[in-house]
DNA sequence: CGAGCATGCACAATCGGTTGTGCATAGCGT
DNA sequence: ACGCTATGCACAACCGATTGTGCATGCTCG
């Protein structure tokens, strides 16, 4: 490695100059098109060899604009810091390494004008594709993405102008809801009621897995009163806070609880520790998946989403985009510690 | 907006066309250097007003290549699963949009060959710096970095070929030790046994995190037996088996534990669950922090990194970069649930 | 009324690759 | 020896923005 005080890159013309050839040359043998250009494979091994000694690496800035693709592929995400969420960025982005694209990941927070100036800066750097994971107002963006002529997907949360793949909600929610229920009858307290508590009501999914709950309930012919059903929110305090609040009317606590995500579970374990309850007498669904909560309880149930077979629709859609935009595909989700 | 059915992006060109001007002229307008070209305001806010309803957005690809500077910042981190890569990926995010870069962030696995591949990678986009989170060889990218002119700066774990900016390991695991010593104290248990578990010997973290604990044991008149301390790598797995040969000699477990990070916890808490102990009599504490571990755990002390600080120093240091490639800025964790 | 300066903008080179095209020379067949 | 194809490469025009420079026009002042 010859290193050059002159602090600028090496550029083809460059290794054009050392290789006492052009530059379309070398441009030619450094992206493999030299075959088919015939150049001699002399030449080529000459400028290959030149081009590792020197260090030398491509701007991607300069190929990007002049191949008019820029190999970047963007996600944007609320927030990284739970496992699904993580797992979900962390399989993206390998995903997309193994395809040749580069990943670009950015958290917005649950904020629908983050959200906006994200994609906005993502198809200013001409991502070849927007996966939009959990967005609060997915089709503004779906939109901005189309105006772009750049393909969008939604991920998590499903979207009415670009196709979605998100967990099937609704059948993991009834089947962790049986696994509740099974556990209560095991227990012999199949009458107890269960608390539902958690997500957002206007929120697609909160809906749907309170549409789950519901419907396994009903199958065991169980009906459900709505003053067990508190959406007052993922966050963590606001979980405690409403479980605090409807356990001002009660003396005793719930049996088992579905909780609607880890970060409202957090809420609800500190709240109960706080006031001096036995936690491992309840039964916890949550859906959700921790594996480090999970060792700590030994009656928490907890449903997995199915990341990698998520990611790798989302994929095959980037392959063969479907006709149809708003196109809905479900994967089902595991229900772990059963 | 009108909807060109071509299916190209406009560029200053297009713009130019439309307001009856030169290119350079819309360049000036968009990039608010035109005062200084002495562009009358009138034709600027045509431009301006004109670029807004025809949504147009500019190649930053094309920038970069003629700027010579990207606006983009890399980070690679291991992973994105627990709180602290997490929430450094967050806030190196945010605080990189605050200052009008872009953050790109790529996940290594903690395997140096991903290192060294997404090293190249971001530097082939032309990365203006390079931030080393926690990297197996941070010297083989710092150097790689140095060789294109590009800033680099460790995070998490330090080497020696460009500045770092760490927690305080020692101090934080001496501070923890203390804690727990303490406890056992007051619980009328100060002569028994702390296990140190997780982390791996070579790593800089953890000798440093073991050297705090002898010491102080050591403040306190304790001898440490080197039996006790068991860097069996951060996997679950490991902790967990490590854990289980420990106990082959023992009849009882140990009182208080230090372990080393979260991942090591998860195998320690599901082997002792699986083994029918009960864990609320043990003192642990958690090189790391988790909020919903910490929720389920009453006697779970964690330290908590100062992710803040840290990213802020680290923006500092590529504010001013310093003289000494080896500067050490190591940051003061907290101690929480004392 | 002409020199001199300010105003308002356009021109063209450039960043570093990519790729269509064209031009030498070599080799081959007749 | 002549035409023909094949081989091996160089030229130059892009991609879309940035920026140094230069040229008109208008205005002011002596």
């Amino acid at each position: 490695m010859v290193s050059d005080s002159s602090s600028k890159r090496l550029t083809i013309y460059d290794l054009a100059r050392l290789a006492e050839t052009s530059p379309s040359t070398v441009s030619a043998v450094l992206n493999g098109t030299w075959q088919r250009r015939r150049i001699s494979k002399k030449l080529a091994s000459k400028i290959l060899s030149l081009a590792q000694s020197e260090g030398y690496s491509a701007n991607m800035q300069a190929r990007a604009l002049r191949r008019e693709r820029s190999g970047i592929i963007g996600m944007i995400l609320p927030l990284y810091d739970n496992r699904y969420f993580s797992s979900i960025a962390q399989h993206f982005e390998s995903e997309a390494r193994r395809r040749g694209l580069f990943a670009i990941v950015s958290c917005t927070n649950r904020d629908p004008k983050q959200e906006c100036e994200a994609a906005r800066m993502m198809l200013a750097y001409r991502v070849e594709c927007l996966v939009c994971t959990g967005a609060t107002d997915p089709d503004t963006i779906a939109q901005m993405c189309a105006e772009s002529g750049v393909q969008s997907i939604n991920l998590d949360l499903p979207g009415s102008k670009a196709p979605s793949v998100i967990s099937n909600n609704r059948e993991g929610a009834r089947q962790l809801t049986h696994a509740i229920l099974n556990r209560l009858t095991e227990e012999k307290r199949s009458d107890d009621p269960v608390l539902f508590i958690g997500g957002r009501d206007e929120d697609h999914n909160t809906r749907e897995r309170i549409a789950g709950f519901k419907q396994a309930r009903e199958e065991v012919g169980l009906a459900t009163a709505e003053e067990n059903i508190l959406p007052c929110d993922y966050a963590a305090d606001k979980a405690q806070a409403a479980l605090e609040t409807y356990m001002r009317n009660r003396s005793t606590l719930p049996s088992a609880m579905f909780v609607n995500s880890t970060i409202s579970l957090e809420g609800i374990v500190r709240g109960l520790q706080l006031n001096g309850y036995y936690l491992d007498d309840i039964i916890f669904g949550c859906f959700d998946w921790d594996p480090l909560a999970a060792a700590f309880h030994p009656r928490l149930m907890m449903v997995r989403q199915n990341v990698i077979e998520m990611i790798d629709r989302v994929f095959k859609l980037i392959d063969t985009p479907p006709r149809d935009p708003q196109l809905l595909i479900e994967v089902q989700p595991e229900i772990m510690g059963v």
